[in-house]
DNA sequence: GTTATATGATTGAGCGCTCGCTCAGTTCGA
DNA sequence: TCGAACTGAGCGAGCGCTCAATCATATAAC
């Protein structure tokens, strides 16, 4: 849904043959991502990229017509798998005993194994013209949307009081971000906390902070003095 | 503390008179931060700092030595600004009603004023050479640091319930990190909420997960089958 | 079956330009 | 008059991207 002006196909090529076109851009995503994530965007050349993906430079363009393009295919390419990985994820979230914390688990898991690549989409969006980059951001806003129907999914069996839809897509932010933090915090956190043990900890502050937020109504409850 | 071996005065400069490189690099830093905010650091050329900053290309070579003394001398002034924004607001902490949902409404709103500053860190902070990319890095920490001593003063005074000390730091990432969260998804929040909005609802939330929080140890809390 | 032909895929030397950085020279102030 | 502060034309290297030429293969002609 939503036919925006951008998908993956919209970026031109020379090259006739749709098959071919699929498997040389899978190599050169592939071998950028590589690049990307142990050099950065700038600091890696297209002839770099052609030799890791296995082509000349003049092929590259071929199937390109821009640097710039090639990092929009990484971030696609990127947000592609984690989505899958997620929503593949979630599938086997009933049998757990507390269908969120399975949730939680879950997500979590795969932003350990993805950790490098979720790293490189919040260093180098910014580098992305701005058309594009909204559209990576859509790509992060639908992924925060898995958990707000999860949520919603519990609330609806009362397996979690019920809440503001604002309080929800709130909390939802909040798992999707917390489980970054383990990708880009990583460096501090690894040395306390070995990933079950992250998740363990995280998992009982979200599961408190869901099933005892006061009621469906927060107005009034901590901050006085409103700065206007 | 901690003599490390890269401070601000380590990088090398030509001219003599200490108080005319201070000022001199304070219209660098100044002109850089706008610059990197518009169009990143890869972007910009020295020559554009040079101009923005009101000198010529040759004098601002005789006050650093590589373009990546700029985006090193950036954040540690980014960081500065904010460690001093923070302390000094934690410091008005006190008289607040609960003295944590203050703390965390003065960190919120300094994260909300120093948005763009922020993004520009986590945009950034790869570009830098591993030294001083870890020193980056500390500072980042320092600051986790600040609401970990409030969390165990709150605690010492009881205003918190006791809990193990990787507990407390935990959720000290958590508070900085929903505080970086304003900034780097403001994009996505700000349609539906104010700033005021989202700390009265985060405020709300990390309030009940402390305050409720299954006392000391979080041993066999909720996740069953430890995945190995 | 062999040769000619057309079409698409591929190559890489090289163009044009930009950028980080330098240095011979100038200005300024004591 | 001398040293420190300052200028900016220009060097050299590297980069994104192109294009004339080559290779591969399928089809056509005989």
């Amino acid at each position: 849904m939503a036919f925006k002006a951008t998908r993956i196909k919209d970026i031109p090529t020379q090259i006739k043959d749709q098959k071919l076109v699929a498997r040389r851009r899978r190599q050169i995503v592939d071998a950028s991502v590589e690049l990307f994530m142990a050099w950065g965007f700038h600091k890696t050349t297209t002839r770099q990229i052609a030799s890791a993906a296995g082509i000349s430079i003049g092929l590259l363009y071929e199937y390109i017509s821009t640097k710039d393009d090639i990092l929009f295919l990484v971030c696609e390419a990127i947000h592609a798998e984690m989505h899958a990985a997620v929503t593949e994820a979630l599938d086997r979230t009933e049998q757990g005993v507390h269908p969120l914390a399975v949730a939680i688990r879950e997500y979590f898991l795969v932003c350990h194994r993805m950790s490098d690549h979720i790293v490189l989409i919040y260093q180098e969006m910014h580098s992305l013209p701005a058309n594009w980059r909204s559209k990576v951001m859509e790509n992060e806003e639908k992924i925060t949307d898995l958990f707000v129907n999860v949520l919603e999914g519990l609330m609806r069996k009362n397996d979690l009081p019920e809440l503001e839809k604002r309080v929800v897509g709130l909390a939802a932010h909040n798992i999707s971000v917390l489980g970054h933090m383990w990708a880009f915090r990583r460096w501090m956190l690894s040395n306390r906390y070995t990933i079950e043990e992250y998740i363990k900890i995280q998992t009982s502050f979200i599961l408190t902070l869901m099933s005892n937020s006061q009621g469906p109504s927060l107005k009034d409850t901590i901050s006085e003095r409103e700065g206007k």
